[in-house]
DNA sequence: CGCCGATTTGAAATTTATCAAAGTTTGTGG
DNA sequence: CCACAAACTTTGATAAATTTCAAATCGGCG
């Protein structure tokens, strides 16, 4: 189901950013913010549908588009030479995606739609246009990569420093904080539609090894994943197994 | 010694941005821009020095401060429960460092200078006010931001999916690029002040195994690193072994 | 039903970390 | 300028974690 653009998910926090520029800090999540302001009425018109598995990366069109992606799973993903793949972020509705490629074209990793999805199209000339005039959306633009950054710095410090147990925790709730940002998450768990083979490319480990891990959390009593969905077992565990904190989201 | 504020040190490279946004590509780089529009002496006036070993994140002051990075080395880094350390990113003269902070204030990252180090303080609210008006501006601090991202995401591929000595062989490279865009960096090596256990704590691997693929490193006849000294021996073994392409960073 | 992809399990091989200790360099104070 | 301490580098031996290989099971779907 798309990601319900028409009903507010605010959650509470403290408003921010000194001087004149005090805003609600929920309210900069960029889907929050074009929804409210009726921005996507004027640039993000568009909808299109990516079939499961196509690719949203043109290799042969210069100029790529930025979405918005408002139903379905996406991945930026990066091959390496001897076939190796390692998943760089998951993208569920919400997010804002491709944008990356606008300013640094030769990037070198692909984004791909895991289940169908469905986006909004973003008019590249139209935000611009926007952001000269618009502080909120141009630091909701800004707040959105630096916020991809501190997710994929959150992964780097997992893959390098995190056992693969702690990971794979820790990976869990983040996934379930990002949805539950956008109502998509509750309290005891989510619908998840990866595999194990994908999670196990994000966290660096064989699909074989991550499988053996996901005994381990379920043996410790801490949570399972199967079919499809995230069920916490033991929320209070799982976070402390995690040493999970998710300011760095909201 | 600091990086040399007055003197241009542009790149050949492909202009690019559709419509009105048509500029050099390597003008983007955060520091030539500023240091090129005269706006360093408009809201980044302040030059201040931090020690060796002190962190310019102060846990106790809300708002943080964005520096220029003008000479010296720092680093971004995260501290796990049981004490190991993961380097996120070094950072060397004409990177922009701390912007993060001040849309993300609750991210658990800390910044420390690895060499005494010298910087230009930014003032946020006349970057802010800047960027309204100046849309080269705007578009330079967001590429920064893509590019740090971009950075990170090649330090987890790494991480996640490549051997320890073609890990390796990549940082180096991408350091020498990185080094190599702001005058720092020639076709035969780099100074490098790091320490083994630092860049160890960078690339996800205990220092003495670090220290092993240093040697293979060298019995390769690809690079050395002592001294400070980083020497490459065969650039293409290096670049091949890393499968490395700098286009994610110019 | 039979196929295909995904999951699960076991055993062996490989990689990487850990522990311990000896060199080496660097910086500091006398 | 030397002595000394601290930090960093190097090496070896051992332990632990992770991958690889192989095979069995499961589930949906034409």
């Amino acid at each position: 189901m798309p990601y319900d653009l028409s009903a507010p998910v605010y959650k509470p926090g403290s408003s921010f950013l000194s001087a004149d520029l005090r805003i609600h800090r929920s309210a900069l999540h960029i889907a929050h913010l074009l929804r409210d302001t009726g921005a996507l009425d004027t640039f993000a018109v568009h909808r299109r549908i990516f079939t499961k598995g196509s690719d949203l990366i043109h290799e042969n069109r210069q100029w790529q588009n930025a979405y918005l992606l408002t139903a379905g799973w996406a991945c930026s993903y990066m091959l390496l030479r001897d076939g190796t793949r390692q998943i760089i972020n998951f993208h569920v509705p919400g997010d804002l995606i491709g944008i990356r490629r606008l300013l640094i074209p030769d990037a070198d990793d692909n984004l791909c739609a895991i289940t169908s999805i469905e986006v909004r199209e973003i008019d590249i000339e139209g935000l611009l246009a926007a952001l000269r005039g618009n502080n909120c959306l141009a630091m909701s633009v800004l707040w959105s990569a630096f916020r991809d950054e501190a997710i994929v710095s959150q992964h780097l410090v997992g893959i390098g420093r995190r056992r693969p147990v702690n990971r794979a925790a820790h990976f869990f709730l983040e996934l379930g904080s990002r949805l539950s940002l956008v109502g998509l998450g509750t309290k005891t768990g989510y619908q998840c539609p990866l595999t194990q083979s994908l999670i196990a490319d994000a966290l660096g480990l064989t699909a074989v090894h991550f499988n053996r891990v996901l005994r381990q959390l379920r043996e410790l009593n801490a949570m399972t994943f199967h079919d499809g969905w995230v069920q916490y077992l033991d929320g209070e565990k799982l976070e402390h197994l995690a040493d999970f904190d998710s300011s760095y989201l909201q």
